[in-house]
DNA sequence: AAACGCTATATTGTCAACAAAATTTATTAA
DNA sequence: TTAATAAATTTTGTTGACAATATAGCGTTT
């Protein structure tokens, strides 16, 4: 049916892999045993192995010769470059967003971002909710932005490395309603079709968000 | 010595076979036979079939169960995409390159520079030379944003990708005289230390050289 | 008690063999 | 001759076994 339906097996278990160690499975820079994770997917360590290499290539896990795979443990710096480089990719990606989006498109993120102020309405903290992954605004953007690469590189790899790391280290406070009131600039930027503002206020939003995690963190 | 340095044979293959692909040892869409390839390289299957799997993650092989592996195929369309989101991040290596760079790096850029101007002066069709990676433009700049995720997306991921393409496809007439003007003025804008400049004009660089490959290739 | 070295154990890296699937070749019928 | 079908071959996917390396435990020495 779906060209990428491919039944790989390390591919599902790479994605498995993954899930287990964003979710925080495995404590940061905890050894990943072949035998005992072949043991417990049920297959030998052939495709455990496979599956490794690939998460290798995606920085979920650092690979020492004879020493075998271990989660990785990204320090703060780290996460600061990945942030750098999200900044100018959101910002790619929200000014495509601009110039394609249709009405429904724009129709549908509305509905998004008006669930999203229930929701922080709801919560008397004023805190963002993370809503699940395909319903998030970010994710939406990235969609309509028309660039498969972008959506690869930013839901694909980096998301999955931003989750590890909000894991490995406290809990990065959110910014709740000011980071809603940015969203809000953003969609009105796109509503208007003006890529060049829908780019610079997302670029801003993201950096936001670095220099809070910045802060946090050092 | 070198913490990199590892001797991961299933890199050192992906890293061998990742030369010959880009360097056109296979044609595009050309099946890469296992028991082949093991043979080859003196290796039994397994390790060849790790390398396959890192490979497939850059994207230079696509995997098709119980089919194998065959040399990633890429459209003009996946090339102006990959062009789209390299402006960016272009864009951000000469942003933060400019902020970075040390009198000595920016002394080495000009020594560079006037290499270029001079193998193009030399060249009397005035087309762009290309030169070895590590003495590149390009490469030097991003390597002096002193963010390693983007060099190892910029040049460890794009770059061969691009390489294949240009293999792939007929070979785009280079912009010559023109693109090494565009070197000048970036150069100029990184000298002043200024950041949102260099970071315009090295996007408006990378979106030249895009619009001439969209041109060549509609 | 700490440091060193040795031994035993466990883990990784590699391979060759087997099963399942796809591809190719051969065969038959229209 | 061409199309469809079936057998034969090749290729992938997976596994368990073996060798090389690293780790952990233990006793000895300083």
């Amino acid at each position: 049916m779906d060209a990428t339906a491919s039944f790989d097996r390390s591919e599902i278990l790479a994605e498995a892999l993954c899930e287990e160690i964003v979710g925080g499975a495995f404590g940061p820079g905890e050894k990943l045993n072949e035998k005992e994770l072949a043991a417990r997917f049920e297959v030998s360590r052939g495709p455990i192995r496979e599956a490794l290499k690939r998460l290798a290539e995606r920085k979920l896990v650092v690979l020492s010769p004879n020493a075998g795979a271990k989660v990785a443990q990204h320090t703060t710096e780290d996460i600061i470059h990945l942030l750098d480089v999200r900044e100018h990719l959101e910002g790619a990606a929200a000014k495509l967003a601009a110039e394609r989006m249709t009405a429904e498109e724009k129709q549908k993120l509305h509905t998004l971002f008006d669930a999203h102020v229930e929701a922080v309405n709801a919560a008397e903290d004023g805190s963002y909710v993370q809503l699940p992954e395909d319903l998030d605004f970010h994710y939406v953007i990235i969609k309509a932005s028309g660039n498969p690469l972008l959506f690869t590189i930013l839901c694909g790899d980096f998301y999955p490395l931003l989750r590890m790391f909000r894991r490995q280290h406290k809990n990065v406070q959110g910014r709740g309603v000011r980071a809603l009131e940015e969203h809000r600039r953003i969609l009105s930027a796109i509503d208007d079709g003006d890529a060049e503002l829908a780019e610079i206020l997302m670029r801003r939003h993201i950096a936001a968000s670095r220099n809070n995690m910045s802060k946090a963190n050092s």
